[in-house]
DNA sequence: GAAGCGATGTGATAAAAATCACGCCGGCGG
DNA sequence: CCGCCGGCGTGATTTTTATCACATCGCTTC
């Protein structure tokens, strides 16, 4: 029962997969607790599992000789990850940190690959699920590139809103909190570029707050600053 | 015979398929001459074909209501590529333009699905493609994120020797002439950028040209200037 | 060989974004 | 209740990058 609140979610990034299949997957995760602030990766580790995460929340970042962090990807609730290479040794490019303590499913590459041959449709699905992954990569990338920071900034809101936004009226509330410096390294910025965009936000009502999570308040304003070309909510995500 | 040109091609965007199944894929394939600048597919083409590079070259790109565009990638022979997503009605968001009259292999989409249920090493060797090509978007994404627009260049510059490069000596030569509007593009920059950015790099001997190519003379320079962590070369690439 | 054109090179200036330097607020632990 | 700390807000300044405005160069075309 959903009452005047309407989850955006269920929207996850594991759509592409059948019931079936899902479950043929959960079937071979052995569950971890883990704590925030503790790591699931770091870069050079080998990359031989996939990652499903049950609750709580894991942001895959890269940091500079300089100290300074980007993030990539943020995972919560439903969402699928892991550096996705079946069949083939590779290695970590980024860190997985764990930011709110979790319950996370884990699989074995070798546990994985054996399901992908025994059952070619969800090998098929797993393809799509790559695709989808990449296409987000890549969507992100081009926003992030091509509207300067203003238009980074405004990519991300409307991604988190799709990611973990719940709609009541015209609003959309963005049930995790964020900091500005974590929007900053989300978007390749500094923590007062982003205090200072999202306060120029709130003086046009496009954004406001409550009790510290964002609400959009005009997501066609944000939608016209990054050229938003409403890609499928699968796809536009953090 | 290379005779004291040695090639750094030869890596292709392919290697991870096994001869056996690349000449798989090949008898699928359907050739077309096409002419430079013309389009192979623009955004919101329905995404169901491959296409193999066997001569020439294509960016993929993206164009702002403004007029920028941006270059996602650059293929050449040897490549392949498409919007890759198996089983999947999908739809492009870039365009691909020819840039030189060029050779292509056409796969459509429901052979490609044929053949991958009957072969499934094919199969595997695909998501294998898959994840590197999502790795190569990635690694892409952070040098040109963190390392500002003099990183973002010398990353290309790597990039550009990985796809292109020509050693002798110390020296690496690239092979294809590239305009300082292109290199602009596929930075996020500005052609007036970029050119004073060459020249610093002229300037302090880490390039130079030859007959309008670019010659590396000192990459160890460039790889510090984007922190660059010698990743696998079918993986730099542009 | 003059005109046209696309590409390069470069100065001057403007805009965007980062950096530095604080003050402030709210929660938390002693 | 006080001190501390992490996060926020905001000016002033600097650095980075884009924009504008031309000059030049090499090539093609008539």
């Amino acid at each position: 029962m959903r009452s005047c609140w309407q989850s955006m979610e269920g929207v996850h990034n594991t759509d592409c997969f059948s019931e079936e299949n899902l479950s043929k997957l959960k079937e071979i995760m052995y569950d971890h607790k883990v704590s925030a602030g503790s790591y699931l990766f770091w870069e050079g580790d080998s990359a031989d599992k996939l990652y499903f995460m049950n609750q709580g929340r894991v942001k895959i970042t890269k940091t500079s000789d300089e100290g300074k962090s980007f993030i990539l990807y943020m995972y919560g609730q439903g969402d699928l990850f892991g550096q996705l290479d079946p069949f083939q040794q590779s290695v970590h490019n980024f860190n997985a940190e764990v930011m709110e303590d979790s319950s996370i499913g884990i699989i074995q590459q070798r546990d994985l690959e054996t399901l992908l041959w025994q059952h070619g449709d969800l090998a098929i699905e797993f393809m799509k699920w790559m695709g989808l992954m990449h296409r987000m990569t890549q969507t992100k990338f081009r926003d992030l590139m091509m509207f300067g920071k203003p238009g980074a900034l405004c990519s991300t809101l409307i991604r988190l809103s799709n990611s973990y936004g719940v709609r009541q009226d015209n609003q959309i509330f963005i049930t995790k909190k964020l900091t500005n410096s974590e929007l900053a390294d989300m978007i390749g910025a500094t923590r007062e570029s982003v205090n200072r965009m999202l306060s120029d936000l709130k003086k046009l009502n496009v954004i406001s707050m409550e009790n510290n999570n964002i609400v959009i308040e005009n997501i066609d304003y944000l939608r016209n600053i990054c050229q938003c070309e409403n890609c499928p909510k699968d796809m536009c995500r953090i």
